[in-house]
DNA sequence: CGGGAAGTTGAAGAGCGTCAAAAGTAGTGG
DNA sequence: CCACTACTTTTGACGCTCTTCAACTTCCCG
């Protein structure tokens, strides 16, 4: 979060023209990737910046739906609730991720801050006369909702036909993806989440969770530098305890 | 479907321009929805329609995605499968639900019919060349897509959190309204799939799946005519069995 | 009718949840 | 800087829901 402060300062002092969006780490990817410099300005005009403490609610299930984001910095996870107060975590958001697609302007979920988290905010109005101009825009936002779509498919396939321990190797396989794409390929991943809000993404308990990582422990899969840091040792075994295809095919990368 | 060869034939009989698609009992629905009338004479010209018996698969996980497709009648399961055959039924499609959203041009799912079926299908990349001329055609690609990432999060809560009563008692929910929104509300629900898809569908087993049938059934809440054809007899209890929101929220409605 | 698939029912077992307590970690103020 | 508190994580014992395995019944289609 420092570093982007100093880009978007950078960005300023060098003049008029240069929009805190030509500067993000984020452009070039989500939305932003398909747009030229023109684009980007114009979209620069209807953008604000927003930042979260850890554990601040960006927005609640039922709220007007009257933004879209896109997460610059950090870690959000996205849950709905059962009358009971259960919680399913339907997905953990991190950079470049779009978080605020909504049916019937309401939006159909929470969204909570799990680290310190900086987002861009569009209005989706606006946005939407946005589109109007530039189609590719909106058809970039079919492929990424496609890509969602996707993942949530993959997400269901664990929740209903997977073990403990299939749904924990999945999980720690998604994100040591994830960190390798964005930082390149390297030692430890960073779990930002508790155990609770794995838990309530994989169906289980903290108990649960925290008795698979400890079985991974024990068997040599990875090492617990702390409950927040863990190292893959043996990344295909980790693979082949996914129990999904017996090849090494593609899981689709959107919403975790 | 005798019903649609008949208003297809009405329809070719009357003169050449009334294309396949303006007599389509879809017509008004999904993608076409939002077309006027030339705009459908475009599209039927690139529609073919395509039948399938019980069983018969549309395309499986992997093939290269081609067309996308409407469904007419019938009814449709798509699922994934994990390496050592476990499967999971991401879900069921009805009358007027589209079939074979996918990104990199693969299909990321199987598709099969669980009762005859009749379908349209349109090429990929014609449909493309059409978005280009018509914006407002991908516009209804986003809000589908965007209602069927509700549906698909509303899936995981019940996979993920929700007691299997709960998941019997939701699906029939949904499942019953959606037999209200199209045909006019009444009595008995149609149950097409068998017991083995359902309980695929709710990460459960077969004989989970049947013994919730028949607990609903000894506590009144339920009526078995046959084993397919189901009349609700406590609509508030099962609302109440659901286990979702305390009050009458709209659940959604893609993709059951 | 008859044979095979689909559905139902029962008994036993496993995996994960629940409850409870201990150990580790972090944040706060003296 | 350390002690105090509160929370998170881990570990253990036990129980329950759903699965597994098996037998029986019903339905459907030739």
């Amino acid at each position: 979060m420092a570093q982007d402060n100093i880009l978007d300062l950078a960005a300023r002092r060098s003049g008029v023209d240069l929009s805190p969006c030509a500067a993000c780490p984020v452009r070039g990817l989500s939305i932003c990737g398909v747009l030229d410099d023109e684009q980007i300005r114009r979209l620069s005009d209807i953008t604000s910046e927003v930042t979260l403490a850890p554990g601040q609610a960006l927005f609640y299930e039922q709220d007007a739906a009257e933004h879209l984001y896109v997460i610059k910095t950090g870690c959000a996870r996205v849950y709905k609730l059962l009358a009971d107060g259960r919680r399913m975590v339907t997905g953990f958001l991190f950079t470049s991720d779009l978080v605020g697609l909504a049916e019937a302007g309401i939006y159909a979920y929470s969204c909570e801050a799990v680290t310190g988290l900086a987002l861009c905010r569009f209005p989706r109005a606006k946005l939407q006369t946005m589109f109007e101009q530039y189609p590719h825009m909106e058809r970039r936002m079919l492929e990424i909702a496609t890509n969602e779509l996707a993942a949530a498919q993959d997400q269901m396939v664990l929740l209903g036909r997977k073990t403990a321990q299939e749904k924990l190797a999945s999980f720690l396989y998604l994100l040591m993806l994830r960190i390798e794409r964005h930082s390149g390929k390297g030692g430890s991943i960073t779990v930002p989440m508790s155990r609770g809000d794995i838990a309530d993404h994989l169906g289980l308990t903290t108990e649960s969770v925290s008795r698979c990582f400890t079985q991974f422990r024990k068997i040599g899969l990875i090492k617990l530098d702390t409950a927040h840091s863990v190292t893959v040792l043996d990344r295909a075994k980790l693979t082949e305890m996914t129990g999904s295809e017996d090849d090494g095919f593609e899981p689709h990368s959107a919403a975790l």
